[in-house]
DNA sequence: AATCCGTGGCG
DNA sequence: TCGCCAAGGAT
Protein backbone atom coordinates (compact mmCIF):
# COMPACT_ATOMS: atom_id res chain seq x y z
CA UNK A 1 0.00 0.00 0.00
CA UNK A 2 2.30 2.51 -1.39
CA UNK A 3 -0.24 5.49 -0.78
CA UNK A 4 -0.97 4.52 2.69
CA UNK A 5 2.71 4.88 3.17
CA UNK A 6 2.92 8.40 1.96
CA UNK A 7 -0.16 10.02 2.22
CA UNK A 8 -3.11 9.60 4.92
CA UNK A 9 -5.76 8.24 4.07
CA UNK A 10 -8.32 11.09 3.24
CA UNK A 11 -11.78 10.39 2.90
CA UNK A 12 -13.72 12.50 -0.34
CA UNK A 13 -15.52 15.66 0.61
CA UNK A 14 -19.29 14.62 -0.35
CA UNK A 15 -22.27 17.40 -0.73
CA UNK A 16 -24.65 14.64 1.17
CA UNK A 17 -22.27 15.25 4.79
CA UNK A 18 -22.32 18.81 4.02
CA UNK A 19 -26.31 19.15 3.58
CA UNK A 20 -26.87 16.85 6.64
CA UNK A 21 -24.64 19.30 8.89
CA UNK A 22 -26.38 21.82 6.85
CA UNK A 23 -30.06 20.46 8.22
CA UNK A 24 -29.20 20.82 11.86
CA UNK A 25 -26.94 24.06 11.86
CA UNK A 26 -28.19 26.38 9.05
CA UNK A 27 -28.37 29.95 10.66
CA UNK A 28 -32.17 31.61 10.75
CA UNK A 29 -31.54 34.50 8.85
CA UNK A 30 -34.70 36.73 7.15
CA UNK A 31 -33.85 36.14 3.44
CA UNK A 32 -33.43 32.22 3.68
CA UNK A 33 -35.75 28.78 3.31
CA UNK A 34 -35.23 27.35 6.29
CA UNK A 35 -33.82 23.47 4.87
CA UNK A 36 -36.94 21.84 6.58
CA UNK A 37 -39.28 23.92 4.39
CA UNK A 38 -37.20 23.99 1.14
CA UNK A 39 -37.40 20.04 1.53
CA UNK A 40 -41.19 20.51 2.01
CA UNK A 41 -41.61 22.64 -1.75
CA UNK A 42 -41.97 25.67 -0.39
CA UNK A 43 -39.72 28.52 -3.17
CA UNK A 44 -37.97 31.39 -2.48
CA UNK A 45 -38.82 34.70 -4.16
CA UNK A 46 -36.49 35.12 -6.34
CA UNK A 47 -36.77 39.26 -5.61
CA UNK A 48 -35.80 38.49 -2.07
CA UNK A 49 -32.93 36.29 -3.10
CA UNK A 50 -31.79 38.91 -5.46
CA UNK A 51 -32.16 41.57 -2.96
CA UNK A 52 -30.47 39.95 -0.12
CA UNK A 53 -27.69 38.79 -2.47
CA UNK A 54 -26.61 42.43 -3.58
CA UNK A 55 -26.88 44.15 0.06
CA UNK A 56 -24.54 40.68 0.91
CA UNK A 57 -22.01 41.51 -1.55
CA UNK A 58 -18.90 42.29 0.54
CA UNK A 59 -21.18 42.83 3.51
CA UNK A 60 -21.79 41.13 6.94
CA UNK A 61 -25.06 39.76 7.62
CA UNK A 62 -25.48 41.69 10.55
CA UNK A 63 -24.83 44.85 8.22
CA UNK A 64 -27.56 43.88 6.03
CA UNK A 65 -30.18 42.31 8.12
CA UNK A 66 -32.20 45.57 9.19
CA UNK A 67 -31.14 47.20 5.81
CA UNK A 68 -33.06 43.90 3.93
CA UNK A 69 -36.14 44.22 6.27
CA UNK A 70 -36.85 48.08 5.35
CA UNK A 71 -36.53 47.45 1.77
CA UNK A 72 -38.88 44.95 1.72
CA UNK A 73 -41.15 46.17 3.87
CA UNK A 74 -40.70 49.92 1.64
CA UNK A 75 -40.69 47.93 -1.62
CA UNK A 76 -42.41 44.62 -1.23
CA UNK A 77 -41.65 43.80 -5.09
CA UNK A 78 -39.61 44.49 -7.77
CA UNK A 79 -42.35 46.80 -9.74
CA UNK A 80 -42.16 48.67 -6.05
CA UNK A 81 -38.92 48.94 -6.58
CA UNK A 82 -38.42 49.50 -10.04
CA UNK A 83 -41.26 52.34 -9.66
CA UNK A 84 -38.93 54.29 -6.97
CA UNK A 85 -37.16 57.29 -7.12
CA UNK A 86 -33.23 56.55 -7.04
CA UNK A 87 -33.18 59.54 -4.49
CA UNK A 88 -35.26 57.60 -2.00
CA UNK A 89 -33.26 53.91 -2.83
CA UNK A 90 -29.80 55.82 -2.36
CA UNK A 91 -31.38 57.48 1.49
CA UNK A 92 -32.20 54.29 2.33
CA UNK A 93 -29.62 52.78 1.12
CA UNK A 94 -27.02 55.19 3.29
CA UNK A 95 -24.95 53.59 5.54
CA UNK A 96 -24.43 50.32 3.78
CA UNK A 97 -21.81 51.18 1.44
CA UNK A 98 -20.49 50.32 -2.02
CA UNK A 99 -23.09 52.94 -3.21
CA UNK A 100 -22.78 51.92 -6.90
CA UNK A 101 -25.06 48.54 -5.98
CA UNK A 102 -27.75 51.43 -4.80
CA UNK A 103 -27.77 52.40 -8.35
CA UNK A 104 -27.66 49.08 -9.86
CA UNK A 105 -30.17 48.20 -7.73
CA UNK A 106 -32.90 50.09 -9.06
CA UNK A 107 -31.32 49.89 -12.64
CA UNK A 108 -31.75 46.38 -12.22
CA UNK A 109 -35.77 46.47 -10.88
CA UNK A 110 -36.36 48.67 -14.21
CA UNK A 111 -34.47 46.02 -15.94
CA UNK A 112 -36.65 43.06 -14.68
CA UNK A 113 -39.92 45.21 -14.84
CA UNK A 114 -39.63 46.63 -18.66
CA UNK A 115 -37.93 43.64 -20.12
CA UNK A 116 -38.48 40.51 -18.48
CA UNK A 117 -42.49 41.22 -17.47
CA UNK A 118 -41.23 41.47 -13.45
CA UNK A 119 -39.82 38.52 -13.44
CA UNK A 120 -36.36 37.48 -12.67
CA UNK A 121 -34.83 35.13 -15.75
CA UNK A 122 -33.76 31.91 -14.26
CA UNK A 123 -30.41 31.00 -16.06
CA UNK A 124 -26.96 32.08 -15.00
CA UNK A 125 -26.13 34.05 -18.40
CA UNK A 126 -29.70 35.93 -18.08
CA UNK A 127 -29.11 37.23 -14.69
CA UNK A 128 -25.29 37.55 -15.60
CA UNK A 129 -26.49 40.79 -18.03
CA UNK A 130 -28.74 42.87 -15.55
CA UNK A 131 -26.93 45.56 -14.04
CA UNK A 132 -24.93 45.11 -10.16
CA UNK A 133 -25.25 41.12 -10.95
CA UNK A 134 -21.80 39.26 -11.55
CA UNK A 135 -20.70 35.56 -11.48
CA UNK A 136 -20.86 34.87 -7.82
CA UNK A 137 -24.72 36.62 -7.99
CA UNK A 138 -25.94 34.95 -10.80
CA UNK A 139 -24.75 31.63 -9.42
CA UNK A 140 -26.42 31.90 -6.45
CA UNK A 141 -29.51 33.67 -7.61
CA UNK A 142 -29.77 30.45 -10.25
CA UNK A 143 -29.05 27.57 -7.54
CA UNK A 144 -31.16 29.01 -4.79
CA UNK A 145 -34.06 30.92 -6.45
CA UNK A 146 -34.56 28.80 -9.61
CA UNK A 147 -33.05 25.23 -8.18
CA UNK A 148 -29.60 25.38 -10.97
CA UNK A 149 -26.94 23.50 -10.17
CA UNK A 150 -24.77 26.40 -10.48
CA UNK A 151 -21.13 26.42 -9.08
CA UNK A 152 -21.70 29.69 -6.26
CA UNK A 153 -18.22 31.03 -5.22
CA UNK A 154 -17.78 34.06 -3.03
CA UNK A 155 -15.01 34.60 -0.46
CA UNK A 156 -16.04 31.77 1.82
CA UNK A 157 -16.40 29.19 -0.85
CA UNK A 158 -12.70 30.24 -1.75
CA UNK A 159 -11.02 29.81 1.88
CA UNK A 160 -13.65 26.38 1.97
CA UNK A 161 -12.60 25.04 -1.20
CA UNK A 162 -8.64 26.11 -0.63
CA UNK A 163 -8.91 24.06 2.66
CA UNK A 164 -10.76 21.00 1.76
CA UNK A 165 -8.15 20.27 -1.25
CA UNK A 166 -5.10 21.87 0.02
CA UNK A 167 -4.70 24.22 -2.67
CA UNK A 168 -1.13 26.34 -2.33
CA UNK A 169 -1.54 28.62 -5.40
CA UNK A 170 -2.64 31.80 -4.13
CA UNK A 171 -5.38 34.18 -5.18
CA UNK A 172 -6.58 35.54 -7.59
CA UNK A 173 -4.43 32.59 -9.37
CA UNK A 174 -6.74 30.16 -7.75
CA UNK A 175 -9.95 30.94 -8.79
CA UNK A 176 -10.58 28.77 -11.68
CA UNK A 177 -8.98 25.68 -9.63
CA UNK A 178 -11.32 26.72 -6.98
CA UNK A 179 -14.19 27.21 -9.45
CA UNK A 180 -14.05 23.58 -10.47
CA UNK A 181 -13.22 22.86 -7.27
CA UNK A 182 -16.98 23.87 -6.31
CA UNK A 183 -18.58 23.19 -9.55
CA UNK A 184 -17.54 19.39 -8.90
CA UNK A 185 -18.72 19.22 -5.43
CA UNK A 186 -22.10 21.05 -6.36
CA UNK A 187 -25.24 18.46 -6.55
CA UNK A 188 -27.51 18.39 -8.54
CA UNK A 189 -30.31 17.95 -6.06
CA UNK A 190 -30.11 21.37 -3.52
CA UNK A 191 -27.97 22.99 -5.36
CA UNK A 192 -28.82 25.91 -3.13
CA UNK A 193 -28.83 24.63 -0.09
CA UNK A 194 -25.39 23.31 -1.08
CA UNK A 195 -24.27 26.39 -1.44
CA UNK A 196 -25.71 28.19 1.29
CA UNK A 197 -23.93 25.27 3.50
CA UNK A 198 -20.81 25.73 1.94
CA UNK A 199 -20.78 29.34 2.60
CA UNK A 200 -22.58 29.13 6.62
CA UNK A 201 -19.78 26.20 7.01
CA UNK A 202 -16.84 28.95 5.84
CA UNK A 203 -18.95 32.09 8.04
CA UNK A 204 -19.26 29.97 11.43
CA UNK A 205 -16.98 27.05 11.67
CA UNK A 206 -14.03 27.43 8.43
CA UNK A 207 -13.09 31.25 9.63
CA UNK A 208 -9.98 33.03 8.09
CA UNK A 209 -8.43 32.64 11.71
CA UNK A 210 -8.88 29.68 14.41
CA UNK A 211 -10.95 27.29 12.55
CA UNK A 212 -13.36 25.16 14.43
CA UNK A 213 -11.95 21.67 12.54
CA UNK A 214 -13.17 19.41 15.15
CA UNK A 215 -16.83 20.54 14.62
CA UNK A 216 -16.41 20.56 11.04
CA UNK A 217 -18.37 18.12 8.92
CA UNK A 218 -15.80 18.06 6.53
CA UNK A 219 -13.02 17.40 8.53
CA UNK A 220 -12.22 13.86 7.72
CA UNK A 221 -11.94 15.17 4.13
CA UNK A 222 -9.61 18.30 4.66
CA UNK A 223 -6.70 18.03 3.45
CA UNK A 224 -5.09 21.27 4.67
CA UNK A 225 -6.36 20.14 7.89
CA UNK A 226 -4.53 16.59 7.60
CA UNK A 227 -1.57 18.33 6.10
CA UNK A 228 -1.57 21.08 9.24
CA UNK A 229 -1.59 24.13 6.83
CA UNK A 230 -5.51 24.54 6.67
CA UNK A 231 -5.29 27.92 8.91
CA UNK A 232 -2.54 29.50 6.64
CA UNK A 233 -4.77 29.10 3.37
CA UNK A 234 -5.85 30.68 1.46
CA UNK A 235 -2.50 31.96 0.41
CA UNK A 236 -3.25 35.72 -1.32
CA UNK A 237 -1.13 38.02 -3.26
CA UNK A 238 0.44 40.51 -1.09
CA UNK A 239 -1.89 44.32 -0.54
CA UNK A 240 -0.81 47.75 -1.82
CA UNK A 241 -0.36 50.27 1.39
CA UNK A 242 -3.30 52.40 1.12
CA UNK A 243 -2.18 56.48 0.89
CA UNK A 244 -3.48 59.01 2.87
CA UNK A 245 -5.81 61.90 1.50
CA UNK A 246 -6.76 65.13 3.00
CA UNK A 247 -9.17 68.15 1.97
CA UNK A 248 -11.23 70.52 3.89
CA UNK A 249 -15.07 70.32 4.86
CA UNK A 250 -17.31 73.09 5.62
CA UNK A 251 -20.46 72.28 7.81
CA UNK A 252 -22.31 75.70 7.44
CA UNK A 253 -25.08 75.73 9.92
CA UNK A 254 -28.44 78.28 9.50
CA UNK A 255 -28.85 80.16 12.88
CA UNK A 256 -32.32 80.25 12.86
CA UNK A 257 -32.97 76.75 13.24
CA UNK A 258 -29.49 74.62 13.03
CA UNK A 259 -30.00 73.49 9.68
CA UNK A 260 -26.93 72.44 7.31
CA UNK A 261 -26.26 72.94 3.81
CA UNK A 262 -25.61 70.19 1.62
CA UNK A 263 -25.21 69.41 -1.92
CA UNK A 264 -25.24 66.62 -3.78
CA UNK A 265 -21.73 64.72 -5.14
CA UNK A 266 -21.60 63.50 -9.00
CA UNK A 267 -23.55 60.46 -10.42
CA UNK A 268 -20.95 58.12 -10.75
CA UNK A 269 -17.72 57.27 -9.03
CA UNK A 270 -16.77 57.58 -5.29
CA UNK A 271 -20.06 58.14 -3.02
CA UNK A 272 -21.73 58.17 -6.46
CA UNK A 273 -24.83 60.14 -6.16
CA UNK A 274 -25.11 60.60 -2.58
CA UNK A 275 -24.80 63.49 -0.15
CA UNK A 276 -22.19 66.17 1.17
CA UNK A 277 -21.36 69.51 2.61
CA UNK A 278 -19.55 71.15 1.00
CA UNK A 279 -16.04 70.47 0.94
CA UNK A 280 -12.28 70.89 -1.60
CA UNK A 281 -10.90 68.07 -3.80
CA UNK A 282 -9.18 65.15 -1.45
CA UNK A 283 -5.68 64.90 -2.45
CA UNK A 284 -2.40 63.66 -1.26
CA UNK A 285 -0.94 66.80 -1.40
CA UNK A 286 -3.46 68.91 0.19
CA UNK A 287 -2.33 71.56 2.89
CA UNK A 288 -4.57 71.83 5.90
CA UNK A 289 -3.38 75.05 6.69
CA UNK A 290 -4.74 76.40 3.37
CA UNK A 291 -8.01 75.42 4.12
CA UNK A 292 -10.04 78.35 5.24
CA UNK A 293 -9.61 79.91 2.05
CA UNK A 294 -10.81 77.64 0.24
CA UNK A 295 -14.56 78.02 1.83
CA UNK A 296 -17.19 78.17 -0.89
CA UNK A 297 -18.37 81.19 0.75
CA UNK A 298 -17.12 83.93 3.34
CA UNK A 299 -18.58 83.61 6.66
CA UNK A 300 -16.61 83.04 9.97
CA UNK A 301 -15.19 79.59 9.92
CA UNK A 302 -14.06 78.21 12.69
CA UNK A 303 -11.13 75.31 12.06
CA UNK A 304 -12.52 72.20 14.29
CA UNK A 305 -9.53 71.10 16.41
CA UNK A 306 -9.87 67.33 15.46
CA UNK A 307 -9.94 66.65 11.46
CA UNK A 308 -12.03 63.54 10.73
CA UNK A 309 -10.30 60.40 10.12
CA UNK A 310 -12.50 57.42 7.42
CA UNK A 311 -10.83 54.84 5.95
CA UNK A 312 -11.78 54.25 2.11
CA UNK A 313 -11.68 50.52 -0.01
CA UNK A 314 -8.04 52.17 -1.22
CA UNK A 315 -7.32 55.38 0.34
CA UNK A 316 -7.15 57.06 4.35
CA UNK A 317 -8.98 60.06 4.43
CA UNK A 318 -8.12 62.88 7.18
CA UNK A 319 -10.64 65.78 6.60
CA UNK A 320 -10.31 69.19 8.27
CA UNK A 321 -13.56 70.35 9.27
CA UNK A 322 -14.59 73.64 9.46
CA UNK A 323 -17.91 75.40 10.87
CA UNK A 324 -19.84 78.81 10.11
CA UNK A 325 -23.06 79.82 11.68
CA UNK A 326 -24.56 82.00 9.36
CA UNK A 327 -26.94 84.63 10.59
CA UNK A 328 -28.08 85.92 7.37
CA UNK A 329 -29.99 84.08 4.89
CA UNK A 330 -27.67 82.72 1.71
CA UNK A 331 -28.27 83.13 -1.98
CA UNK A 332 -28.53 79.19 -1.86
CA UNK A 333 -26.20 77.99 -4.58
CA UNK A 334 -27.24 75.37 -7.08
CA UNK A 335 -27.65 72.37 -6.58
CA UNK A 336 -27.44 72.81 -2.87
CA UNK A 337 -30.45 72.66 -0.07
CA UNK A 338 -30.98 73.30 3.52
CA UNK A 339 -31.27 70.01 6.12
CA UNK A 340 -32.74 70.76 9.36
CA UNK A 341 -31.83 68.67 12.40
CA UNK A 342 -35.02 66.86 12.17
CA UNK A 343 -34.27 66.02 8.15
CA UNK A 344 -30.29 65.10 8.55
CA UNK A 345 -30.99 61.24 9.31
CA UNK A 346 -33.34 61.16 6.47
CA UNK A 347 -30.25 62.27 4.09
CA UNK A 348 -28.30 59.83 1.69
CA UNK A 349 -25.43 61.05 3.69
CA UNK A 350 -22.85 58.48 3.95
CA UNK A 351 -20.43 57.31 6.79
CA UNK A 352 -18.01 59.70 6.40
CA UNK A 353 -20.47 62.83 6.23
CA UNK A 354 -22.13 61.37 9.08
CA UNK A 355 -18.93 61.77 11.01
CA UNK A 356 -18.39 65.35 9.30
CA UNK A 357 -21.15 67.01 10.70
CA UNK A 358 -20.94 65.08 13.72
CA UNK A 359 -17.67 66.84 14.28
CA UNK A 360 -18.82 70.34 13.37
CA UNK A 361 -22.26 70.37 15.15
CA UNK A 362 -21.03 68.38 18.07
C1' DA B 1 -5.50 42.64 -15.48
C1' DA B 2 -5.48 46.00 -12.23
C1' DT B 3 -7.93 49.45 -10.10
C1' DC B 4 -11.83 51.57 -8.17
C1' DC B 5 -15.59 51.25 -5.06
C1' DG B 6 -17.66 51.70 1.96
C1' DT B 7 -18.27 50.19 6.19
C1' DG B 8 -17.98 47.82 10.58
C1' DG B 9 -16.28 44.19 13.51
C1' DC B 10 -12.68 41.40 14.97
C1' DG B 11 -8.30 39.91 17.38
C1' DT C 1 -3.75 50.71 16.88
C1' DC C 2 -3.89 48.24 12.83
C1' DG C 3 -4.49 44.91 9.37
C1' DC C 4 -7.80 41.72 7.86
C1' DC C 5 -11.88 40.66 5.70
C1' DA C 6 -17.10 40.19 4.59
C1' DA C 7 -22.66 36.10 0.21
C1' DG C 8 -18.18 41.15 -5.50
C1' DG C 9 -19.02 44.06 -9.72
C1' DA C 10 -17.71 47.38 -13.22
C1' DT C 11 -14.39 49.18 -16.10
Amino acid sequence: MLCRDLLPMIALPSAADLLDWYDRHARDLPWRIAPDDRRAGIVPDPYHVWLSEIMLQQTTVAAVRDYYRAFLARWPNVEALAAADLDDVLRAWAGLGYYSRARNLKACAEMVARDHGGRFPDSEDALRALPGIGAYTAAAIAAIAFDARAAVVDGNVERVMARLFRIETPLPDAKPEIRAAMDRLTPADRPGDFAQAVMDLGATLCTPRRPACALCPWSQACAGRHAGVAETLPLKAPKKAKPTRRGAAFVARRSADGAILLRKRPAKGLLGGMAEVPGTPWSETFDPSSAAGLAPFPAGWRVQPAPVRHIFTHFHLELSVLVADLAEPLPLPDAHWWSAPGELAGEALPTVMRKVVAAGTG
